[in-house]
This record gives structure tokens, sequence and C-alpha cells, in this order.
DNA sequence: CATGAATGAGTGTTCATTCAT
DNA sequence: TATGAATGAACACTCATTCAT
């Protein structure tokens, strides 16, 4: 069934065309003829892909979400405790071009989940999954003796997780503020109270 | 004599109709008519105190952080170091609805933030003004010997800002996972781990 | 009467600032603001003193035409035929900035008279009335032996008339091609071969 | 295959079409719906064509000059100097409904071009193309005898536009004045008195 | 008489969507 | 399936006019 392939490829295709346009000109400036411009195809064309623009804009935080579950699934399984729990936390900061693309997707999606539940929803799954990554490694952390036996694995993971969207923030909005090398050394130290690694 | 009107009040009577129609509708659906019938004006009468409506988007900014400042100004000085740091920080969380209200403004400017170097600095500066509160009241706590004598002010502050970013936002998009209550029991871990009081 | 007397001064310096701004602006762009604001009136001042918007721009026609009147009913009456008949020509013409200020005016009634037959009315009764200056003083030229005593009075003045009007407008919208010197020489010419002064 | 268009008679259609709104409305009262209206199209169908109102409406006068000059190109060659001098000329006069639309045209811009730079470019250019037609064929006729050889050409030229353009305009706009035959009748008499045809 | 705040209809323009080809 | 011309509602904004003070 080549024809159901070359449907999922190209709505993709158009998929990632937008989500090109998002984040070069912010989620109120796109227009359907702008992505259809800078996918190549025409604006008709995307009606035979997607019901409406909405459902066009919505693929691409779809997208950006698999992407990082993909990059953590394809993580290493033998790593040490911390070390993953760290990758898999800086699989949502904006360290290079890449993440910055996909945090500034999610941005432009935050305000919009406030007022449509559908999106709500969406984002509140990828989170929920994103949330449970961490706290599983924080889990196997702590029984490895890296945080204190007495800590509350979810606490320290939902410490960990607000962290992370805060300063990944910060990091992007302002990034002559906070650059990439502070948001490494911040991300260190919180793991270090965490652990309480303190001399 | 014609009806004299106090223009600045007018501003401001405007300015929180088109908060209340940003907060309830989401930034990308506010439409001049909206405000202007939340407002009970005209659309004509707006253009009377602002320029466009982009002027009139950027005033509910200002009001917003002005009234942060505003609480945290009038703070009593008198208060222990952690105390006064605590509530400083709880002025940028969404623990009730006038705070809800406010953060909601601040998440709807932030993807317009990345394409509107205007609204950039406004928002880089108010959130500067706030960061510095942080900052001094975590100096004068570890003075008062709260916080480690050996730790950076800037990464305490800057840790502690990361996480109420972070943590006041999931409270804003989800407040079914992370309810009020949770927020502050978070926030009186972090600063637990900061302060170095294991138990 | 004195509210009389206040009345029509006051209807003139509105008027006259309404004529400012056309010849500024040009008829297009005058609004009632820009009126108000050039007299130090407030538009709803305006609203005393003439019914609506057109009857402002009406008044600046009557104004203007009612100079180049009386500047020819001003004229001494003991002047060679000729020199009169040029005199009178020259009022019509943008020689100096008074004039060209009048003609200005003319042109942008020009195309509204096409469509307005009030306007139109006001326009053809002074037009006559300055081609009927010039009628006469080709008559009086002509029993002076300056014109060739075959030659239709009509017809000769409305030759100058029809010339007075294309220069001017030349004039007015091609400075840099028709100078002022260059109108004088022209109507010199033309007036030489009217005359049959051949050399 | 969709339908393809041609877009330059696409254009000129619409182009068409705003032409008769502002001859029959006048170029004050133009606006996009009056011009979508008259041309069957829905009022976003003519952004396709024209980038704003104004590219529109200069497209009318490109129109209307080109018609003149297009008039003019195809003429005979061989017609003796005068006759093509007269005929020339006569392109420009209000002598039936297409020329007298034509100039209905010329005089909606003739304001505009006074506070607009580009129009008033536009129509120096067209002007300037006209006049040389004129000084090409009075040249000629001078050749050949028709004028008096010390007379200079460009006074002969000029003399013949300023009067072709004032006697247009008066015609246009006082049609029950100055009728059809009346313009004729002058234009002769112009004519004869530059060439010293006096019987 | 003078004010200027307020109105609301009208404007040019944008753009998601439709549909004949 | 792909096209792109066409649509028409929605938008921000302008501005002549009204009217309470």
């Amino acid at each position: 069934m080549p024809k159901i392939v070359d449907h999922e490829a190209r709505r993709q295709l158009l998929s990632d065309a937008a989500w090109r346009v998002i984040a070069r000109d912010g989620i109120d400036n796109v227009t359907v003829r702008k992505i259809a411009d800078e996918s190549g195809y025409s604006p008709g064309t995307l009606a035979h892909y997607f019901v409406d623009k909405d459902a066009i804009l919505r693929s691409t935080l779809e997208r950006a979400d698999d992407n990082i579950r993909l990059r953590i699934e394809a993580m290493p399984e033998d790593l040490p405790p911390l070390t993953s729990l760290r990758q898999v936390l800086c699989e949502a900061l904006p360290l290079d071009e890449e993440r910055s693309f996909e945090l500034t997707l999610d941005v432009n999606f935050w305000a919009r989940a406030l007022n449509q539940p559908t999106l709500r929803t969406m984002q509140h799954a990828d989170h929920d999954a994103w949330r449970a990554s961490v706290m599983e490694r924080v889990a196997t952390a702590q029984e490895a003796g890296e945080f204190p036996a007495h800590a509350s694995v979810e606490d320290l993971a939902d410490l960990l997780v607000a962290f992370i969207d805060g300063i990944g923030l910060q990091a992007l909005i302002y990034p002559e503020l906070i650059t990439t090398d502070r948001v490494i050394h911040l991300l260190d130290q919180q793991i270090e109270l965490m652990t309480g690694a303190t001399p």
C-alpha cells in the first residue's frame, strides 16, 4: 500500500514546513499561504492532508514531542543513573538549534493550550510522558543511592521538571542573560542540591 | 464645558477590559471589538486612548507587572529574611485568582516576545526587576545565615527564579496535576534543599 | 449687530484654515480634525458655522474666487487696453504664491465638479465672471485697434481663456518644466499672435 | 489542472472596471467594493492582481495614456503635416465618449498629482510624450512651410498644448458652454493664428 | 458659544476555505 | 491528486458627526 506511505510522508513534509513557519514568524503570524510556500505545494493541497489550519498546527506539536520521546527512547540503557537522568533533562533544554526549535514550538502553544482543551490535553499527555521518564530515572538513581533514601521520588522529579521548564524558557527568551553554559551550570547546581552532595 | 475625563483613568479602564478579554479568550482571539464590548465603550473610543491595538495589548502587560511590583514594594520591611523571600516568590505564583490572572497574561505574551523585540524588551525589564527583588532577599538571608556562606547568591536566586517560572506555568496549565497545595509544598522543598536544612 | 460680524469673521477664519489644509494635503486628505487643528478651534466648533464638511470645502472655493474678482475690480481703470487685459489674464496664473494657492484650490475642485452639480454651478459662475472680464477687455482693446477688426471678440476671449487655463495648470503641476518666466513669455507670444503684431 | 487565467487580461478587466467607477463617481468616491461590484468579482479577488487600492488607480492612468499613445502611433504616416498635427491634438480633446472618458480620468488625477510624487512623475512622463508628438509634427509642418520660418518650434508646440489642455478641460466641465463644434472651431482659429494664414 | 468625548458606519486589507479544472 | 483562482467574512482603523457639559 504505497499510497498510504506517501500520504503519511506528505503529511510530515507539510507539518515540518508548518513548524518552520511557526518557529520563524510566531504562531500568530502563520498563514496557510506561508505554509504552502514553505512546503513548495499550493494552498489547496494542504486541504487534502489536513481538515483545517488548526489540524496542521496540532500536527507540528505532535511531531515535536515525538522527537523528544524518540531521542529519549534511543538512549543507551546502561548509563550511570545520574548520567541518564541528566540526559533526559537536557533533551528538554534549548541547548542546540534543534532543541531550541522544539521548545520554541512548545512556548508558542502554551498560551493556546489555556483556551483550547484539545491542545491542552495533547500537551498534558506529552508533558506527563516526559515527566514519567524523569521520575523513572530519579527512582533508579535513588535506588542506586544517588538521592537521599527518605526523599520523595515525586517531589524530586517535580522539582527537576519545574526547574527545567523555567530555565529553558528563560534561556529561550533571554539568551543573552541565560547562556547555554549557565543553563548547564545551574542544572548541575540543582542536581547537586538534590543529591545532597554538599561538601 | 464639555465632559472632561481623566485620560489615565480611562486608559486603565480600557486596559483592564483588554486584559479580561486576553485572559478569557487568549491573546490570539482578541479583537478590538471584543475589548470595546467588554469595556462598555464603542470601538472608535479606543482610538482616542491608544494608537493601535498593539498599544492596548502592551498596556495590559505593563499593568500586570506594575501590580506585582507594587505588591512587593508594599510588603513590610521587617520580616524574617526567609519569610520575605518566600513572599516575593509567591507573588509570581498563581496561588489565587488575581495572580493566576497575571500569570495567564504573561504566558500569553511569551510567544509574542520571541518575535516582537519591543515586547521582549518590556518583558525582560520586568523579569529583571523581579529577579533583582529575589536576589536582594537571597543576599539578606545569606547574611543572616539562612543559606550556606559559600553559595553564590546569583546561582541561588536563579535556581529559585527558574523553579518559580516552571512550577507556576505547570500550575496554570495543569491545575488538576499541580494543585496550589502542591505548589507550596514543592516551594518549601526547594527552599529546604537550598538552605541545607536537611532533617 | 456685532454677533453677525463675529459670526462672519469666524466663518472666514475657519474657511481660511480649511483652505490651507486643502492646499497643503490635497482635498482628499482633508479631515475635519485637521481643519480644526489648523484653525485653533475644536472640531465641534466647526459645526456651529457650517452644516457639514462639504459646506466648509465649498466656502473655500467661494473665498478663492472672491479674491480674484476683488483684485480685478481693484485694478486702475485708465490703463492701456492691452495692459489691462494682460493684468486680468495674469490674475489667474500661478505667478506668485498667492495665485498658486488659489489655482491649487481650483484644481482640487475640478474633479469634484464633474460629479457634484452644486460645485459645478459654483465653478461655472466664477469662471463665467472671469471670462466676462476678459471679454470686456478684449472688446475694449479691439475698439482701440489692438485686435483685427474682423475678429470675433468671443473667439479671441475664449482662445485666451483656454490658453490661460492650460498654461496655468501646467505651470502648477510641472513647475520645473514650465517656469514662471516661460509662462510670461508664452502669454506674450499668444497675445502677439492675436494682435497680428508680426515683426 | 486548475483554471488558468491570463493575469494581464484579468488585470486589464479589473483596471477598466476601476476606470468606469472613477469616471462615474469621482476618484474620491471610489471604494474597492465598488470596483469589485463593477467588475463582477469579489473584493478579495482584487488583492490577487493589485497590491493595494492605489495600484489599481494607478493602473487606470496607465491604461488611459496608453490608449492615447497607441492611437497616435496607429495614425497613417503620409498625411499632410497640418492634418497630422491636428489629429494628434484632437486625440487629447473630449470629442467623443472615449476621449471624454480618458480626459475625465486625467482631471481626476491632477489634484492627486499635486501631492503624490509617484503620480506626478507618471503624469509628467505621459504629458511629455504627448507634447513630444505635438512638437515633432509642428517641426515637420514648419519645414513644409506651414508655420513662419522664424517661429520657435518649442513655443508653437507649447502654445498649442496649453490651448488643448485648457479648452479640453472647459469642454469637459462646461459642455453646455463649450460644445464640441466650438472646440473644433476654436482649434481651427488657434492654428490659423499660428500659421499666419490670415484671410 | 465652545468643547472634546463618544459614536458607529464605512474603509482597505487579510486570509482560511472552497472548488472547477 | 494537485492546482490556484475566487470567495466573503472578519479585521483594525478612520473620521464626520452628535451631544452632554
